[in-house]
DNA sequence: TTCTTTCCTTGAACCGGTTCAAGTTTCACG
DNA sequence: CGTGAAACTTGAACCGGTTCAAGGAAAGAA
């Protein structure tokens, strides 16, 4: 985690928007980047400030998230490491309308405008990858809004552990485990919950017998089982 | 509202997204392109068909939406003449995540995914407004989770007027009229609010004398007072 | 270890918004 | 016009989820 060691065009390559890329290509790039040490608890980019860059989690977590007048604040999104974000705020010439900080000590990698207006116009394969990665980020937007209009509270946690539980170690038997990546309140927050009715939701699955709770991982206990208990309630 | 004497080149230049286009340019995308009549209630395509193409509305009224399994409907968005939607999912290569259908009789331009590929490879800056449309799609996109997350439903209804107020003619004096677009139900669904609690708070508003409603004209009496509402409640 | 802080849980009261079931108005169309 | 369907309103009962308040469990720091 220490800035200086860290091999930016190395790292670049890494990512499926920069593949293709040339070596010199990722050289010239990589002269437009910034490297960031980010500890627990730093701001990012705050809700109305210039942004002329966008970002790619290197190590640690951040979170997106707007805040209202009154001061209680949702969680848009959480970032994991490889992953990128405010893309898209780059392109309008607008402020950032979100606010983003580090929920655990993380390295940031910071892509200047500038870079990214150059590749584009220096190869179109170029521009669709960064057409198709913010039209998918605009697919999980649209898909939350569905399930935050369409879907209970009960629904969305069951969700949310069914689509995680991909990830995990499907070797452990019949019994897959979902490591929630961040606090409870956290995650709760994402899923447009409190963070107490959140803990109902969990204990109410645990006590049919649908997942176990330890600490933050969520042993799916029945699949099948917590799919169908969805649809009904 | 004639298929035949639409000229399909004079309306693209009409559009952000082609201008700079030259007179021959527009004539290769509009080789690409197809215009469709639609009657009220025609399905412009549903969720799960391949995508191939995006739209723009020339004439009429488009919804578009999604679909609990128990058949229950959310309207993410009314698209309005002159602005186009889909940009989005033609660059996943995934099949369409939401419904779209006519509300009037309309007009409606489909322009196909290889003209438009074309293009990025002929012109970066046209790549640069295709990122810039997208993304301010999204950005509407993370202003309607935040609102749903963050705001009541009485706030929603009185953002939603202040924000369309604007539209309207000014000169009115000091009363301000918002013509809902399409029905009741439907602006409802789009704010995530049941129709009967719609009107029951468009009636409190009135009953306090912050609005006048008639029929599906909204007359603003107190945009300032309007404002205050929805901080307080 | 012990202290402190953060995180998590639990219960009871409460409320914003939904549902259901009328009734009324509006409007398109013959 | 009149008539039927669609759109809108209204009230009462209900419920999913929040709020508030308190206590308990984990995790870090000293």
């Amino acid at each position: 985690m220490d800035t200086s060691d860290f091999n930016i065009p190395r790292f670049l390559a890494t990512q499926a928007l920069f593949t293709d890329l040339s070596t010199e290509e990722l050289e010239r790039v990589a002269e437009g980047c910034q490297v960031r040490r980010l500890a627990r608890g730093d701001t990012v980019f705050r809700y109305g400030e210039p942004c002329r860059e966008f970002h790619v989690l290197v190590l640690g977590q951040v979170k997106l998230f707007a805040l209202s007048p009154a001061g209680q604040e949702k969680v848009i999104e959480l970032v994991q490491p490889g992953h990128s974000f405010a893309e898209a705020l780059m392109f309008t010439d607008k402020p950032y309308i979100l606010n983003a900080q580090a929920l655990t000590n993380s390295l940031l990698l910071s892509v200047g405008k500038q870079v990214i207006v150059n590749e584009i116009g220096r190869d179109p394969r170029f521009s669709l990858r960064m057409l198709a990665g913010i039209s998918r980020r605009l697919h999980g937007l649209v898909h939350d809004i569905e399930t935050g209009a369409l879907h209970t509270g009960m629904q969305r946690v069951i969700g949310y552990l069914l689509r995680e539980h991909q990830v995990e170690d499907c070797s452990t038997g019949e019994v897959y485990i979902v490591s929630l990546p961040v606090s409870k309140a956290t995650v709760a927050s994402r899923l447009s919950l409190t963070p107490e009715y959140f803990s109902k939701v969990l204990h109410e699955l645990e006590s049919v017998n649908l997942i176990r709770i330890d600490k933050r991982d969520i042993h799916i206990v029945d699949v099948p089982g917590l799919a169908r208990y969805g649809v009904q309630t």
